[in-house]
DNA sequence: CCCCTTTAATTAACATGTGAAGTATTTTTC
DNA sequence: GAAAAATACTTCACATGTTAATTAAAGGGG
């Protein structure tokens, strides 16, 4: 049955916000068995891969804003997933690190998330893949 | 300066979130002027080229879960946009109408709505912009 | 050294995202 | 035709998104 509707698969926000939540489905299923939300595990991703770090960079790394940060760091805390330190050179900062329990949560749940991209990466085909992230990444660039 | 950090612009779930960002952006400035937000403008939208229907239609056609739904419905009551009535076959229904003051709304802001997505797709190109659109849309398909 | 601006992080206030439970109504099934 | 299952919201509880205001500490002239 034909329909004159707009679409809403052929607007592009709409079709961004549909992608994003095929794509994380699985992956916030996975982290919600360990009690774990989306975001949280973008932080302690990224302190594993790249280190001890203070709160501007996180959220640069990962994609939050300040203020949500700043929440996220207390759960984290709390769970006892990450310590926080002073900088010694300039008392406005913070260093974040993730903590033995953390690098825990990360090893338990790193395979089957790596597995979730290879099976997008699988379903394109390697080809398109790579031509989705260049297009994605091309919006990006509009605004800088 | 070269890095061994893996990118996050080769991550596609953060990839989605920025490039999300990026075509938002824009449309969230234009809209806050006016004291609506991306998911009330959306709501507008779909009643607007729809015609009235049920909050499980526009949940469906607007992308929301049905709890954000239900309060996004009463403050574009409050704002008196929107307009409620029961369904007269079903009285588990409603049907939502938007009203002239909503209309007027739409009216003021569709045309930069309209020239914003066509600057993205300018940009991209046209064969690109629906390549990209090709790609989102197979990304949902992967679940069903 | 003091004033001014900038930066880092937090807090506040409001809106939405998300999963689970609750309520009312309709449909199904035996 | 009543009990059971399904549907259409609604409400709750908690987490995040988003903008603006706030606090504390650095930096930068004069």
């Amino acid at each position: 049955m034909p329909s004159d509707l707009p679409l809403t698969s052929r607007s592009l926000p709409i079709a961004l916000l549909r992608a994003r939540e095929s794509v994380m489905g699985p992956i916030r299923t996975m982290l919600a068995d360990v009690d774990i939300t989306e975001q949280q595990w973008r932080v302690l991703r990224v302190l594993q891969e790249e280190g001890p770090q203070d709160p501007t960079r996180i959220a640069h790394r990962a994609c939050l804003l300040l203020p949500s940060l700043t929440r996220i760091l207390q759960k984290l805390g709390e769970k006892g997933l990450i310590d926080r330190q002073p900088d010694p050179d300039d008392r406005r900062k913070q260093i974040i690190r993730i903590t033995d329990d953390g690098l825990k949560i990360i090893r338990n749940n790193l395979t089957a998330s790596i597995q979730a991209a290879e099976r997008i990466r699988a379903h394109l085909g390697p080809e398109r893949y790579e031509a989705l992230l260049d297009l994605l990444n091309e919006l990006n660039d509009m605004d800088n």
